[in-house]
This record gives structure tokens, sequence and C-alpha cells, in this order.
RNA sequence: GGGGGCAUAGCUCAGUUGGUUCAGAGCAUCUGCCUUACAAGCAGAGGGUCACAGGUUCGAAUCCUGUUGCCCCCACCA
């Protein structure tokens, strides 16, 4: 194959992603006797398209899952969707709104078509971006979280807890999205500081002339006020025992009441009272018995019942509620204040607290019943990565609240609650169930009567099931899938989601298993733009990774958005590292036509010298390549797969493009011998497997090309290269000689291709024998006639440093006493300064008492180094003048 | 209000229980090179009072206290 100059990603990407397929390399068989590796997805939703937090999330589980498959794993990385109620279904009802129909109109069930024919179209897309990515995910395993199996377990559960007594109805006050019209949990609740305005409003006292002044940021919702209160020790108001005031615009007389929950400093001191619509205020009306009177219908405009503005929306009513009071001279003063309000996560409207029957679970009993949920984490039996989350998780656990699980949506599954006339239920999977329960416990009960709940459960109730719904682990429990690949390996997920995901899947792995879900937890960060603001689509700040992918080829992207991640730290996205990645794709490439592009004759057709040095530089390459993966195996250890890629990165650019190459290759037109050829071939070999998990497309296409396009294996389940031991650790000496002839080349302005005389002068003998071995090779490299090593300095040369247990030097008359002097002059002071803290140390009685293992006598030997250099530097200086 | 985290080179980050040349890496910058694989490249160089102030210690980027600045989470504010 003739290789074009640079590297195109686009056109082998598609061509190997197609061929991974057809082959069913990334199924895995839970009856295979190898080990297993597991990871499930985070499932994204089905209403998203990729973004850069996905991209990131998933090259990572891309990188473990490839490595493992390589390590001779029965790897599974099983993918999926979320069927994310409210974001779905609001999709539907504004597709459907556009076409001019209502939700409420058509029905539940005619709803549910067009949403699931709304899924079918659009919900694989992003399953679609991810094999764009190259996630190599068994697709065959591909869930969704309604698909039928996994809703029965949804149900299954909904019913086993019920009846543990761990799932209750209530009536609580929600948050209520009056926009997607449900109630929505705390955790997707978010508070944010907005600018709003506190207004001060008169209300007269009844049956007397004055009036007192309340203050409020929701001047709309007095109509539902059932008191006003003030603090009982607050003097200035003792005055209104047993009186009632009048409600302005509604014109209703209610009661001031006095409790000590009113802060008497906050704006007048005096309260409205409005239980409907305020946590505090319901708490306030329930010890004071107040009334209730819930002024909003479900999508935030007023009810008939508040009698005034009825129809109009909230925040409409604010202002027109305002300019009335204002008419009417009831409006005191406006004052600025800023406040937290807070929003739905998901459709951000402005969440309303609302007095409702829902079903909840009681958290902390689960808890209770599962020691082993805080105990796992805390005792690294799951492992976070990094540690630092586990304060968080702890955090959740011990202040664990119950869970609101019903949303009045249709996108879900549906509660499993079924009722008789009467009101009285009884929690079943089906209807018929349900209606042999019934009879059970009700002998009067009719058939045909039963309705089930309107409600659906939180999108969440199906998330936290996922590590064991997609193995059809509540199905059958002892299922081949879930015996092979439960718990799992890792996961890989953002920190935001501890309490929402994290923690609840570990609760159910206990609660239903017996077992945790996975071993290790990987978060990820957040991924932000240069200036550390959060990608999102209305900064317009987040690239398409489609986009990037077209443009820079999928393994420099993923290369790209690796490179500055840090686990748990917050990466901060740059376009310019997705550069550093194809540029690292080109590097491959073009190391790879150099080699291809060599003549090959036997190794009695080249000079002996030539060929016993390629042996040695082969020798030098791989000690390099075992210490790399040896740093490389440690990397992922620990999960720093940044840290890991640089180590290859520098391994491929630095080790093996940089000097390796540069020491075997031939001069321009010659022939290199082929046992140098081979070597090098191999050396390239495994580094392609080093590089695979991460890049895994060029390092196919290389892999095929090197083996005449027909591997034994395809890469993607080569061997990975393991550590070898005993490998001879080949010293760098000649690289540094090397970089300090170059070095002497650019400060002296001399071109590359002027040769400079030079020789080494090593006492010590074994030195002496490595630098002779590598005498050609620097010759070579550093383009110099000869290379010398003497036991004593010649008379008359210049010496550059001292190095290596050697000194350098040059017999060139062209390098000039001045300079040269200078910087030894500059040499010596550094070390006598650094001799003298080292002398203070070994004459401090207490650190040579104090110091522990061998701190002394290392410093002893610091010592004795630097002596022996000095004097190596002053004879130099002495020659030089 | 409660809790947690962070502060090291221009940028992004390493720096494992305090102790070898520990003050590092990548990128960016600068200098010189189109040297026959790669200018998406090659060869080099410069750059930091480790936020600030104290303390512990023979010894502190590392441990303690305080200050300042930034971030996150929870609770809550009429």
């Amino acid at each position: 194959m003739q290789l074009s100059k640079t590297y195109n990603p686009a056109e082998v990407e598609d061509k190997w992603y197609k061929y991974w397929m057809d082959n069913g390399y990334f199924h895995a068989d839970a009856n295979s006797n190898k080990p297993k590796y597991s990871i499930v997805i985070p499932p994204p939703n089905v209403t998203g398209v990729l973004h850069m937090g996905h991209m990131l999330n998933n090259t990572i589980q891309d990188i473990l899952t490839r490595r493992a498959r390589m390590q001779g794993k029965e790897a599974c990385w099983v993918p999926g969707t979320d069927h994310a109620s409210i974001a779905t279904e609001a999709k539907v009802v504004k597709m459907l709104k556009e076409q001019g129909i209502n939700k409420t109109d058509i029905g539940r069930e005619k709803f549910l078509e067009h949403a699931w024919v709304w899924k079918e179209k659009y919900g694989g897309i992003i399953l679609d971006q991810l094999k764009k990515l190259g996630a190599s995910c068994d697709w065959e395993r591909t869930r969704f979280t309604m698909e039928p199996k996994l809703s029965e377990a949804v149900i299954q559960v909904f019913v086993d807890l019920y009846e543990k007594g761990l799932i209750y109805r209530g009536e609580r006050m929600v948050n209520w999205d009056p926009s997607a019209k449900t109630s929505v949990s705390d955790e997707e609740v978010i508070h944010k500081d907005v600018q709003s305005k506190l207004y001060y409003i008169n209300y007269k006292i009844a049956g007397e002339d004055g009036h007192i002044t309340i203050a409020t940021t929701r001047p709309e919702t007095l109509l539902g006020d059932s008191a006003v209160c003030v603090n009982p020790n607050d003097e200035r108001y003792a005055y209104l025992k047993g009186k009632k005031v009048i409600v302005p615009v509604a014109n209703r007389q209610v009661p001031v009441i006095f409790d000590e929950y009113v802060d008497i400093e906050f704006g007048t001191g005096c309260l409205k009272v409005t239980p409907a619509h305020d946590i505090n205020d319901f708490e306030l009306g329930k010890k004071h018995s107040l009334e209730t009177i819930d002024i909003f219908n479900e999508d935030g405009t007023i009810a008939p019942i508040a009698g005034h503005y009825v129809g109009m929306d909230r925040f409409a009513v604010r202002k027109q509620i305002v300019k009335d009071l204002e008419e009417i001279g009831l409006i005191e003063k406006i004052e600025d204040i800023k406040n937290s309000v807070g929003y739905s996560e998901r459709t951000d409207a402005v969440i309303e607290p609302r007095l409702s029957k829902q079903w909840f679970v009681d958290m902390k009993k689960i808890i209770d019943k599962n020691p082993k949920v805080l105990q796992a984490v805390m005792d690294d039996e799951i492992k976070f990565h990094p540690a630092k989350f586990k304060t968080t998780y702890k955090q959740w656990v011990e202040n664990i609240r119950e869970w609101c699980i019903s949303r009045q949506l249709w996108w879900g599954q549906r509660i499993p609650a079924w009722y008789a006339p009467d009101g009285s239920f009884v929690v079943a999977a089906t209807e018929q169930e349900a209606i042999q329960k019934f009879q059970i416990s009700n002998f009067k009960f009719e058939m045909g009567e039963l309705k089930q709940d309107e409600d659906v459960v939180d999108t969440w109730f199906s998330s936290w099931l996922w590590p064991i719904s997609v193995f059809d682990g509540f199905e059958n429990p002892n299922n081949p899938d879930i015996k092979a690949f439960y718990p799992t390996d890792d996961l890989v997920t953002g920190p935001d989601i501890i309490f929402f995901w994290v923690l609840r899947m570990v609760m159910a792995g206990y609660e239903y298993r017996g077992e945790k879900p996975f071993k290790n937890v990987y978060f990820t960060g957040i991924v932000r733009d240069k200036q550390r603001r959060k990608m999102s689509k209305q900064l317009g700040n987040s690239p398409d990774p489609l986009e990037l992918i077209n443009q820079f080829g999928a393994d420099g992207v993923r290369m790209g958005i690796l490179l500055s991640s840090s686990a748990g730290n917050d990466i901060l996205f740059d376009e310019s590292q997705v550069e550093q990645g194809r540029n690292f794709c080109n590097k491959i490439w073009n190391a790879y036509r150099l080699v291809k592009g060599w003549e090959i004759v036997e190794d009695s057709a080249v000079d002996t010298e030539i060929v016993k040095a390629n042996q040695l530089a082969s020798k030098w390459f791989a000690s390099k390549l075992n210490e790399g993966l040896k740093e490389i195996e440690e990397k992922f250890a620990d999960y720093r797969l940044s840290e890991a890629l640089m180590a290859i990165y520098k391994l491929v650019w630095d080790d093996y493009c940089a000097w390796y190459l540069e020491m075997v290759k031939p001069e321009y037109g010659k022939p290199i011998n082929r046992s140098a050829f081979d070597a090098t071939i191999a050396h390239f070999s495994d580094l392609l497997k080093i590089v695979h998990p991460f890049m895994p497309f060029i390092t196919e296409e290389l892999f095929h090309d090197l083996n005449d396009g027909n591997p034994a294996k395809p890469i993607i389940v080569e061997d990975y290269p393991k550590v070898q031991q005993g490998v001879e650790a080949v010293p760098s000496l000649a690289i540094d000689f090397i970089t300090e002839m170059r070095n002497l080349r650019n400060s002296k302005g001399l071109s590359p291709k002027e040769e400079i005389k030079t020789a080494l002068v090593c006492e010590n003998e074994t030195t002496a024998a490595v630098y002779s071995s590598f005498e050609y090779i620097i010759r070579k490299l550093a383009n110099t006639p000869a290379v010398e090593i003497l036991a004593e300095k010649p008379e008359g040369a210049l010496q550059l440093l001292v190095k290596n247990d050697a000194l350098y030097v040059f017999l060139e008359e062209s390098i000039d006493p001045e300079t040269e002097r200078e910087k030894i002059s500059e040499e010596i002071k550094y070390l006598q300064g650094f001799l003298k803290s080292v002398d203070a140390k070994l004459s401090n009685q207490k650190f040579v008492a104090n110091a522990k293992g061998d701190i002394v006598e290392r410093e002893r030997q610091k010592k004795a180094d630097a002596e022996a250099k000095l004097r190596l530097l002053n004879d130099n200086l002495l020659a030089l003048s």
C-alpha cells in the first residue's frame, strides 16, 4: 500500500469499525472461560445528542474495555439509553404541539404511541454517534430503561419494596414543575441566586384604622393567605393579639398568629402565611390549624378559588397585583433583594411548592438494613477514584431522606397501585393480582372497578437497577450473564450524580443481590471551555464532537480530550489539545512510513560495526519500552489515564521516533540489515498495541499493513505487551552526550553538517565501556568524525562539562575559552553553594541523630560527588587560563 | 448558615508516608534549521519567593494555625 504523507482518518475509521462489528469482536460471551471484565454504560438520555462530556466519559470506558480485552479478558461493555421521563415527554409534547395536537386531548394511550414513534426514530442517534468515536460496546446487549424486561424489573422492585414496607404513599409538600406538570425530587431542583424584589404591602387591621406592613417576594400568593404571623417576642406587634387583618384584593379577614419561626430582623418582622404555597408556611399552617388555599392550577395559572386573576399565569399576576395594589395605595415600598429561587433541572421552570399525594421510598430504612452501602465505600471495597469523593458519598448517606418517586407524567413505568372506588388501594404488578389481593382483603369487592394509579415512577427508579437489570438479574437472578458479569468492574461517571445514581445503585445492589454493583468508580470532571465556563447550548461554547471527529479524526479527538483530564478534575477543553492528538497520529503514521520505505539486506551485507550498533540500539529501546510499560501499568492501576497516555506519548515520540529510529536509520540510499529491520518492526508492533486502547483506528490500520493486511489476529484482540522480567537496563549515557554536542552546536551557531572533533575522558572502566559501545551511534547522531574515549584528559583540550562519570571534551580550537571559563565558573559557584548546604546539614548534630534511614549516608555521598566534580572543574579552569 | 475541595512556570496539571540533582511534565513562548519519515516537523533555550503570614521540625511545595482568593455540595432566606 502506498502511504500518503499525512494520516487520513476518514479513510480508515468506518472501515475498521465495520470490520470489528462484522467479526463480533465487541461481543462478550458469558460462557467463556476467560476472566470476566464488565462495564455498564451510564445510559445517556434518548433525547440526547453527543456532547463533550459523553466523549470524555465514553472514551475512558472504551480505553478500559479495550485494554481488558487485549489482556485476555472477556470484556463486556453494555450500552443503552435512558428513557428520561420528563425530558422525553417534554420533547414529544412540544413536537405534538407543533402539529396542533394537545397532549390531554388525545389521552394517555395515543400519547404513548406518539412517544414510542419518536423514540424509535431519534432514540438511537446518540448510540450511533458513540460508534463514530470507536466505542467497542457489545451492541447485541443494547438495553433501554423502558423496554419490557427492564420495565418489569421496575414494577417487580416497586411491589417488593412496598411489601417490605419500604415504599409508602403520603401527602407532602412537593416540588412542582408547572411546565412539565409533575412533581420532581428535591435533587432535581436547582437553586439559583437571582435578583428580585421585596414588596412591602400594607394589610389593614380589621375593624380599626391602622395597618401592618408585611414583606414578600411573591405578592401574587396573598390570594392564598390564611394568616399573618409575627414573633411573640416582638413588642412592636404585641397589640395585635387576637386581632384580624384584611388580605388586600381578596378582602378576606385572616387571623394574626404568633410564632417564633418569624425572624424579627427580616423585612418588617411580619410574615404573610400561605400554607398551600410555601413549605415553611405549610408547617406553620399545620401547627396553627390554618386553612390551606391552593390558588394555582397545575400549570401555574390562577385557579377559580382565588377569585381574582383567574386563568392568568403566576408571573403575569405578580406584575398585575403589584400595579393594582399601588393604585389602592397599599404598596409601602419595593426593595431590591437577592434571593434563591428553585428551578426545575429538566425544564428550567420556577418550582412551585405544592401539596399533593405522592409515593415515597424510605431510603433510610434501606440503608439501615444494608450497612455495607456505606462500609464498602469507606473500606475501599468499592474504590473511588479519586478517593476524595468518599466524603461526599458519606455525607449523602448520613443525610439521606425519603425519595419522592411518583411523577405526574405518562412516559415511564406506571405505578402498580390499584384503587377501588372507595379509594382504598393495593400494590400489585398486574390488574389480575390486584383483584386477587382485593378479594382477600375485602370480600365486598366487585370486579371491574379497579383503576390504576395515573402516575409513573421517577426515571432514576429504573436507573438504580441498571447494573442488575441489563443482565436480566431480576427476571432470573441466576442467569449466566449476571453470574458472569456482576459485579461489574468499573463505573465511569461524573461526581454530580454520586447521590442520584452511584449511591442508589449501591443500595439496590446490596438490597437485591447482597453484593456491590461495581468495584471501581472513576469520576470524570465536568468539561468546561478555556474560560472555565461549563459547556452549554445556551453559551454556544460546546464544540460539536462529530465535527471535531471529521476535522481531526476520532483518535485525535480521543487523545485530545483525555490529555488534560486527570481524574476528578474538571476538563478545560481546548481545541489545541485535539490538534496535538492529530499530530500524534501523524507522527506514528510517518514513523511507519519511514520504516516501510527501507530496503532490506542480510546482516552479512552490512558493516559489522553497523550491525552491532543497531543491536545495541534495539537493546536500548527494549529497556526503555520495558520501563515505559512498568510506568503505564502503574498509572492504569491508579486510574491515571491521562498520565498513562503521556507516558505512551513520550515513549513513541521521544524514545522511539527521536532516538531509536535515528540510531538505526540507514544513510540515505543505503539498505538496513535484516535483524535491525525485524527489531524495528517488532518494537513498532508493541507500541501499536500499547497505543491501541487510546487510538483504536490508526493502530488497527497500521497493524494490518504491517502484517501485509493479514495478521494472525487483529490488534483489537492481540495480546497487550507485558512487563518483562530480567530485561537488561541499557544506560542512556550516549543520549546525554549527543544532546550536549547539539547544544554546543546551537550555542556556537554551527550547522548540523559541520563536524566537531570530540573526546570523552572516563576514569571509570564500566562507564567507559558503555560509551565505547555507543561510539558509532554517537558519531552518527552528533556528527562527529571520531570519539576517543580516553583515560585522562589530553594536553590542550577544552572540557565542556563533567557529567555521567565522564568529561566531555572538545578538541576543536573553535571553542572560545572565555565563554567556557564563564560557564565553568558559574558551575563552580553553584557547587560551592551546594556543598555549603550539605556541610551545614552534616555538621548539624540533630540532623545526623534524627534523619532516618540512609539519608545521612546519601548526604555524605552527595558531598563526595560534589567535591570530586569541583576538583575537576577547578583543574579545567586552570587549563583554560 | 453547615460541610468539602482547591491555590505550584503564560496555560493545564504531576509532585505517593516531610529527606537523593525536588522545584517537574505537556502545551504555549523564544532561538536556529524546509537535515530525503513527518514544518501537523527537527535541534536547542528561557521561564516559578510552590497564594500570603505565622508555627512545628535538624529539614516544609508537602504537616498545623490564621488570612486572602476561587470552586463545589447541602440547607435556607418572607
